[in-house]
DNA sequence: TTTCCTATGGGGATCAGCACCCATCTTCGG
DNA sequence: CCGAAGATGGGTGCTGATCCCCATAGGAAA
């Protein structure tokens, strides 16, 4: 008897890694990956026009992210279950996409078949988070959520993220100003603000921070 | 009868890539990926301790990258050709690449029989440059050292390598002096001979500049 | 409505980074 | 033997970074 495979589109910028990817699905009898994207507008725009179980989804990709691009598919098509697939170890990002309506979130050191796992477990519903470093984020941060109620937020807002990377990316509190055209001393305050929530200590420590999380390259 | 096959090691801290890439590479007829490392010293250690033919490198790996893991193959292991294997499409890093003395600079981007090409050009022992963008990187960097603008060639004493590392490593010049047992003055002298040689400004591109190089992780 | 958070901006103090000046001592090669 | 280069260290002064204090406007949440 034949069962009806989990279609599942796939969205990465790198080609490689989107057949790596698919030869490792399509190898196995429940799954087949029907379409592909390089960009999210692409992988919205497929889920559009024809059916689709399960996006896959990069989080680094060109002109639209995999977190905008999950974003829009919970509206548009929110039949689709979505994984993301990402390099990224970061809190930020890991929580960004369980708020934009996201099942799962796997990194790509993960093993094959944790994959091919993921899959199954979002199509049945269950959240699934890669075993190892991201339960223990999850872990600590509802520790904190129950004990730290001073601890207000320890997720950076928008304009915090937009600081961090100008700082990470070598620009000094003037340059920052004016790009942003505000004064030098709200840039120093958001610089200050996010080193008190990131717990670090000076500019340098944030740049290690934002490479390491992956928001900037080196 | 029978061919030798190119024996590959595949180094790449994604298990999930690596899987993807070798199910492309074992796919070939002429080409067989023996070996997997998850970061550089690894990738060396095998290719010292076993036949290796054809190291594909990732440059971003933790505790030692591609760079590095490229630089020190070319002196324990110089019979093992070197292909970098990355996502950064980047000027910095490609030439970093070719004086690491790797034969090819391929990005992720590319089509699988585009990286099987690579692998094969490789071994005839052309260097192999992905089509398009960094031809014309290579044509401008061809042509600026024929106009004899050359290139800052400025080597770093060892003191200065040591003192950069610290620096980079996040360091401020008074613990780096306890630790050296030398006075800050010093510190503060060397550092500054470090950022004049290498065209810096701050700590910040010194450190941004270290990561690049290999010298120090994020 | 009231309260909390965010973004905005100012003043002042302290300290580290960095550039410029100066020097001595060792080592190594011509 | 002498000069060049590297490692060491001191002084001075400027600038930027960081950390305090303060305030206000707007929006969202309670």
């Amino acid at each position: 008897m034949t069962i009806a495979k989990t279609k599942i589109l796939l969205a990465d910028d790198h080609a490689l890694v989107r057949r790596g990817v698919r030869l490792i699905l399509d190898n196995q009898p429940d799954l087949q990956v029907v379409a592909e994207a390089a960009d999210g507008s692409e992988a919205v725009a497929v889920c559009r026009r024809q059916p689709v179980d399960l996006a896959i989804l990069d989080i680094a990709m060109p002109r639209m992210t995999g977190l905008q691009a999950a974003r829009e598919l919970s509206t548009v098509a929110p039949h689709v279950r979505v994984l993301m697939l990402t390099m990224y170890d970061n809190e930020q990002y890991f929580f960004q996409a369980l708020k934009a309506g996201a099942s799962g979130y796997v990194l790509k050191s993960v093993l094959d078949r944790d994959l091919v796992e993921a899959c199954r477990a979002t199509m049945r519903g269950e959240p699934f988070l890669y075993p190892g470093a991201m339960t223990r984020l999850v872990r600590t941060y509802l520790e904190r959520v129950r004990h730290g109620a001073d601890l207000p937020q320890q997720i950076l807002t928008a304009r915090e993220e937009e600081i961090l990377k100008l700082v990470a990316e070598g620009n000094s509190s003037k340059e920052i100003a004016e790009l942003l055209t505000i004064s030098v001393k709200t840039v120093e305050r958001h610089r200050s603000n996010i080193l008190q929530k990131l717990g670090l200590r000076d500019r340098l420590e944030l740049t290690r921070y934002a490479i390491r999380a992956g928001l900037v390259e080196p």
